[in-house]
DNA sequence: GATGAAGCGGAAATTCCGCTTCCGCAAGAT
DNA sequence: ATCTTGCGGAAGCGGAATTTCCGCTTCATC
């Protein structure tokens, strides 16, 4: 492969990654060439249609998620030895403002967006991915920080709601208030 | 005008704000004709285009949301009488519980939605409805059950995007604990 | 209840808009 | 130098929504 293609390949899909993320899933095909700096005929030789697009980039965007929560859950601690409810990694409150500054910034938001637009992910990834966040709001929970009347997978639905609009500021007065409201 | 015109008119008004309400702005024309039980000939008869439609409905919605919050602020008050920050209408903080309700359940979902698509409305009449909405949620913080380090405009941008969500329901968990985190 | 006008329904035409193709040109590779 | 791979973007394709149109129905009136 031709090395000035490789990088049109790589710049495409950075652009549509940050095209869907900040005008969701309606995003054309021609505003993310735009945003590559290539013309549509490039973006239709790397990917034959929008589709493969679409689940390259939710493909992409998930294992980023998932590389990112990772850092954020304890390790895999073979005997649990510490006090219950502490799992030895970030606290689980930090771990879940972390979760929305990367959200709000990086591509979650994609998730619901591409997710809707029937961008098919292979479902043990999202599962996964979906584990690892209630995993986290549940330590915050016994933790003593996540008010523990809603239940991890409402969390995950919150998250979803709030912080997955195109557009979305870590600093909206709504994800202020919801992060209050989640909290003892 | 005849009588059945006059009401397949008023049907379709009900209609477009039930379907705008509960599946957002790009309800079509037909799905509307549909609901309203009429053709879409019939549609186009008392509205000559869809951009009418969206104007009758967005004024129409304001207009109840302004009547329904005038029901919620304290009347008038020539010479308030009472205590400082008792203005004599409905506690601030069951205003706004019953303004959340009215709104999932009718047609404030519309004005995001409508207004989006570029349907004009007089701004004073706008302006009118931000006025009313900001003033309970004052009344709330003086009564001390709002917090009172967001502001007025902020709990109406909120509302905006908390609630008006195509099929957003009161009892959500993103509305439940939205709540809870203005609460004092 | 007959008649004319107003209104209705919904199939067909039109418009709009994004996806996709195509091909002459440019730029890496050998 | 030549050949191959890749690029750009105008043109066209297709589907979905809007809008038109006209024969039929319903209402109001005498």
């Amino acid at each position: 492969m031709r090395a000035d293609a490789r990088r049109n390949r790589e710049r495409i899909v950075e652009a549509a990654l940050r095209t869907f993320a900040e005008r969701g899933p309606a995003a054309s095909m021609e505003e993310i060439a735009q945003v590559a700096g290539v013309g549509v005929g490039t973006l239709y030789r790397h990917f034959p249609d929008r589709r493969a697009l679409l689940e390259e980039i939710a493909s992409e965007a998930l294992e980023r998620l998932i590389a990112f929560a990772r850092t954020l859950a304890p390790p895999p601690a073979a005997h649990d030895s510490g006090a219950p409810g502490d799992g030895g990694g970030t606290p689980g409150w930090d771990a879940l403002l972390r979760l929305v500054d990367y959200s709000v910034a990086q591509p979650y938001a994609l998730l619901k967006t591409v997710g809707e637009e029937a961008a098919a992910v292979p479902p043990d990834r999202l599962r996964e991915a979906d584990a690892l966040i209630a995993g986290i709001a549940e330590r915050a929970q016994k933790e003593g920080t996540l008010r523990s009347d809603v239940t991890p997978a409402e969390v995950v639905a919150i998250f979803g709601t709030a912080v997955c609009r195109p557009g979305a500021r870590a600093d909206d007065p709504l994800i202020r208030v919801m992060l209050d409201g989640l909290r003892v």
